[in-house]
DNA sequence: GGGACGTTTCGGTCCCCACCGAAATATTGC
DNA sequence: GCAATATTTCGGTGGGGACCGAAACGTCCC
């Protein structure tokens, strides 16, 4: 370590906070990029809407969030679609939510929409509702999760019945990420499952179309194949 | 999970990115809040000078900080100390800073106290600079620590090592942060120990007067104790 | 008590930025 | 080519907030 050896002159730097903060106050611009955090693409139209401004306003929001590289913008015909520009955004942003405050959101008028949205959705990019909270519950019932210190941990049965669903567990230790952590429902108040476990149970219902999201919002539907796969592979009834 | 028991009324919320966002947005503020991020209490009058500002506006910047649960005031005497309101904000941001750009900083124009903050500094709660390095260099010369998905993990051997310095590692492995990770030196352009572990380490070594801090700015020095305890503990001569 | 110092409140100025409508540019489908 | 739609650029307006100096308030120490 004493090797004095010429080294370059000396450059001490800092993270500027501020600069990638100011993107996020913005209340239309905090908007859009939360509705992009599980992982979507989105249109600047769709977007415009999400954050409650006009197309002039939406297109320079997004472009200042493209420049502050927290988005990406993959031009697709006339539309131009918009996502996280990478996994360690929606990560950091998880983080951050966690010292944020929570708002009530009183614009779900339709008691049908409110009631398609308590029974499943997404957060972020895993599930939640009644269906993601009944899911934990079946994982820790049949003891495929145990609560662990950060989270939870995956027994022997657990990662077998996970690999029957085409998840592969070992990949996901090796991610940064936390592995399973527990995240509290807001319409059920009671735990569901986070982290990259969570997520990756996600894609895995998706990829086997066991599980749909809803045109627009962040509602998820379970398909009829979904009943029967989900009841075969988890021993779970989903909810109504 | 289908309890359809008479439950509450439906409360959707969302967390508030904005909210939380604007208060980084300041250059001030956030220059406040990124120098009490390793743990330090500083009065209203030396967060101005770190925020360049004169005492109103830190004044009126701290108390906004307050009022976002980022910081909280505990009265001293006619001083008023500030300080995180809690680890888990030193963790969000920790993370957050995962995705904000680095500036250079320019302001160190004695070379002596940019020397000194090369030579040993914290890096908001662990040790940086070549001191920092030169540690996480014989953590893994000596195999203490190796490699591991997300970071480092600790060998039979570097637990031992580590309970004779005062780091109980089974504490450590319970908390939700990440154990042991990777964090770039800005100075040396080479890893040094951060996460949980880099911490304790830290915390470890004040106690018993190894290393101190510099009154000012983030510099640390190591006490002449600290170099002969150094050495017996992790087998590293500590750099000029 | 009185001076010194740390901190906050008040009043006022200035600038940045978020927004819009109108118009320009790009792409699709007929 | 032409109409329709998606998106961006431009010019201009308005509001919020960041800052300062002056002054008020609190606390310490002689």
């Amino acid at each position: 370590m004493g090797t004095e050896t010429s080294r370059p002159k000396i450059s001490i730097v800092r993270a500027d906070f501020a600069a990638v903060a100011r993107l996020l106050a913005s209340p239309a611009r905090a908007a859009m990029i939360e509705a992009l955090l599980d992982g979507r693409s989105l249109s600047a139209h769709e977007l415009a809407a999400v954050g409650s401004v006009r197309a002039p306003a939406a297109s320079e929001h997004l472009a200042a969030l493209v420049r502050g590289q927290l988005i990406r913008v993959r031009p697709q015909g006339r539309h131009r679609l918009y996502e996280l520009a990478g996994k360690q955004v929606a990560t950091a942003l998880e983080a951050f939510a966690q010292i944020c405050p929570t708002t009530p959101v009183s614009s779900l008028r339709a008691s049908s929409q409110a009631e398609a949205l308590r029974s499943a959705r997404t957060c972020y990019d895993h599930l939640a509702g009644r269906f993601g909270v009944a899911l934990l519950d079946a994982f820790l019932e049949h003891r495929w999760l145990v609560r662990s210190s950060p989270g939870y941990s995956v027994t022997a049965s657990g990662q077998r019945t996970l690999r029957s669903a085409g998840v592969d567990v070992n990949a996901l230790k090796r991610q940064r990420r936390v592995f399973a952590r527990s995240c509290l429902d807001w319409t059920e108040r009671r735990p569901h499952l986070g982290g990259a476990l969570g997520a990756a149970v996600t894609t895995a219902l998706l990829d086997r179309d066991w599980i749909r999201r809803r045109p627009q919002g962040r509602g998820v539907v379970i398909t009829p194949a979904g009943k029967i796969g989900l009841s075969q592979a988890f021993r779970i009834e989903p909810v109504s």
